[in-house]
DNA sequence: TACATTTGTTATGCCCTACATAAGGGCATA
DNA sequence: TATGCCCTTATGTAGGGCATAACAAATGTA
């Protein structure tokens, strides 16, 4: 008989493969050497020498490096180091029907947080021609209102936004954590009308003050923060 | 003689390998199939008669989604779903050597906004305890005062701070985004004392509202805020 | 001499075969 | 029931071989 006892303090032993130690070691090679992008690398052969493993463990590894877009490589040339496209891999893993569920909750928080916390590179960015198109945006609204057309126009209001902070890695985020945001949003089939609409956060934004606006965009997000939980329900 | 004008609207074409293809193909059928994580996969040998590549093409395409967590392999059993580990494959690029200037900022302007966000969610979830330890490490500044431990305990305090938030995407976000945030920092030389310290921030969260709490964050890094450029001097 | 063309050379991309190794299943045994 | 052994199987690793793109040098042409 198994017992049912629980054992601790005992992790499974690191079942890392060549290909995972290869890959540490490049990485490392990489950075100790401070090699400057543009630099050119030993060839494929030499580095499998270099690392006692056949070429083809070395090709699977630099085959993660080049996927993470770090290194470069054209046919004769060789390989180069490049500049990694640090949000890159984190689109493709982005897929909320794979992403467990507490993860899910944990980027919908985020989007909160990053909106909120956004004020002050907004104010200090943005312009008058900023703001006029912020409106066009929300204007449109008054318009229309089919639902798919709602879901566009509020992330195109809400990617304005972004773009007005004037942060491209801030506004790349945006545009992978929306979809993930409006998964738990339908999830969850509720109105989320805030007490601020877009609308009001244009007229802030015109006359008001920091201090103002970071209390309308909690009032714009309220609903949503209404459905976050308190530590001891998570 | 060819033209110098710039055609616009006319990208090269893709050099896509064929692990590349093979890569996109496997993650679309991942998705496709809706598969459940911990459901098990085709074999290689059939994956690659089915894809039509050779087995190491394939191997390639494997070896990244391994690497991002998306499946995980034993021997004689195969492969299996997996729940990807979405910062796993951005903690491995942010090497602040590597990174290009402009998502350095981008990334030092992040934890400003994440931490001024981060307000609500500490009012929801904080507790007593949690307080009292941050209070804790707060104290412990009074009596080191060597560079190197007033950068770890800094370091921990606002660790505590993300762990307080209950949120564990935002925590590790953290832990990444430090290093490149202090390489920032160091990078400038200037001193960076705000007017309100960590023992003020504690103090705060004991006493006073949100509203008090974001006031005071925003105060204690308003140096780094300082520092911060508008549009047109980006 | 200046420029276009051809021909080599070379490092990566791709394929193939072979074997090592770990993990699971079945069976016998204490 | 639990342990140990053997067999099977899918992945892990190795190495050889050829195709191809890209650079470079040599050649041809005006």
């Amino acid at each position: 008989m198994l017992s049912d006892k629980k054992i601790t303090g005992l992790e499974p032993v690191a079942n890392q493969t060549r290909t995972d130690v290869v890959e540490a070691h490049l990485r490392d090679y990489l950075k100790k050497k401070s090699f400057k992008p543009g630099d050119a690398l030993p060839k494929e052969f030499e580095l499998a020498e270099a690392l006692g493993v056949s070429r083809n463990v070395l090709r699977e590894a630099l085959s993660r490096l080049r996927m993470l877009g770090m290194i470069e490589t054209k046919k004769k040339t060789g390989m180069v180091l490049a500049r990694p496209d640090i949000l890159g891999a984190f689109e493709r893993v982005l897929d909320p029907l794979i992403i467990d569920k507490g993860t899910l909750q944990d980027i919908f928080e985020l989007r909160l947080v990053l909106e909120t916390g956004m004020a002050e590179l907004l104010y200090l960015r943005m312009t008058k021609e900023d703001i006029d198109e912020l409106e066009k945006i929300a204007m449109k609204e008054k318009k229309y209102s089919d639902a798919t057309f709602r879901i566009e126009n509020e992330i195109a209001f809400h990617g304005k936004l972004y773009e007005i902070s004037g942060n491209q890695t801030l506004k790349r985020f945006q545009i992978m954590l929306l979809p993930i945001f409006d998964y738990v949003v339908t999830l969850e089939k509720k109105a989320t009308k805030g007490e601020v609409d877009h609308l009001g956060l244009v007229k802030i934004l015109r006359e008001g003050t920091i201090e103002d606006f970071k209390k309308g965009m909690k009032a714009h997000l309220q609903p949503h923060f209404n459905r976050l939980k308190r530590k001891k329900e998570l």
